[in-house]
DNA sequence: TTTTTATGGTTAACACTGTTAGCAAAAGTA
DNA sequence: TACTTTTGCTAACAGTGTTAACCATAAAAA
């Protein structure tokens, strides 16, 4: 036990008065809404009071990522110690992690430095069609189906499978080497292909 | 043919002259070093000109969002036409667009909102550690196989499976129904287990 | 008890950002 | 030549992150 005198203590108060006030503005407007002279008001103190806690705006976002990365830990967890067989274990698992994401969408966000495009006009991109509709043809061509819906559905997989391995590499999180990055894509491509007739 | 004038082809010049100066500035230090100053210094004109051109700053994202789509689908048309198998072909598809994302780094980021986290320290965050131990865990009792390599390429690929389709579905690209999200969620993790032990 | 010393907090400023209003000069049209 | 339209400018507004200079007040030393 640490002996912790007024002092200590109040910095401490005024810290996670900090953090929760940006968790407010983070669930209620996202982080890009986040300001310090918001959070010094929000406070109640003026604004270099929160730079004596936090050396930049960056840190205080550092902290989130890895508060975010603490829930996701224990939603994973749970699910884990709920289910006994392997093989619904890791479904329920992506389940969970799938949940998460979208309950706590501004912490997934922030984890990964998603949210830029707007999200509004994004989709009214007609670029995008001319992309898709040429992986579309290439992923029917391997199946035996004709349902324009599964074709869909399959390429919304494969594009997922893509980007979230280019993105994960990107933003560098686990750092794999660059050969393992490679096998890492053939390695789910060829599942998808494995399972593209179900 | 239109006809234009020497105005409107003085336009399009500047036009094209604050993509290009754009362009400079998003390869060489990334999009969020773009300011409408430096473009307008760029350009050799003052900073309002930039707005009789673009409405916002947000317009000129668009524009290269758009170009980046445009990008990418001409590489899966050339990759497209090159094989002729279809397993290959969309092997190959596969590699092209990894290839693609690195190579235009600066596009892809931008085209996906990625880049937030600071891709040096996010490195260094042990919160991740956690997570990924659980998942790892799971996946093993799934394997044959106990090398703890391969354990860690299998780790890499689920999660890779599991934010592609989380982030493109944040995102909201293709906009997909939410009763079909799930079923890719579910589709992909399918062929993931299937394919666990090669 | 008085005098330093440290500390929590303040205001004001710097150097930026996106965006817009108002005005002067140039170019095209009659 | 006189009038209208376009084009480009300066200056400003309302923000942003960050830091320097300063002032009380509370703790520590004399």
């Amino acid at each position: 036990m640490e002996v912790k005198n007024s002092r200590q203590k109040q910095r401490e108060l005024t810290k996670n008065a900090i953090l929760e006030a940006t968790e407010q503005i983070v669930l209620l407007e996202g982080w890009q809404a986040v300001s310090i002279r918001k959070i010094a008001d929000a406070i109640g103190y003026s604004l270099p009071v929160v730079y004596t806690h936090f050396e930049s705006k960056d840190a205080i976002q550092e902290e989130f990522v890895k508060h975010g990365f603490n829930l996701l830990a224990t939603a994973m967890q749970q699910t884990n110690e709920k289910y006994g067989d392997a093989e619904t274990r890791l479904t329920q698992m992506a389940l969970a992690y799938f949940e998460f994401a979208f309950k706590n969408a501004a912490y997934y966000k922030m984890m990964f430095g998603l949210g830029i495009p707007s999200c509004q006009k994004v989709q009214e991109i007609a670029e995008i069609g001319k992309f898709s509709s040429i992986v579309i043809k290439s992923i029917s061509s391997l199946m035996d189906e004709i349902d324009e819906q599964r074709k869909f559905l399959k390429f919304h997989t494969f594009w997922s499978i893509l980007h979230g391995l280019t993105s994960i590499s990107m933003v560098n999180i686990t750092a794999a080497p660059n050969e393992m990055q490679q096998q890492i894509l053939l390695d789910a491509t060829q599942g998808f292909i494995k399972n593209i007739n179900r």
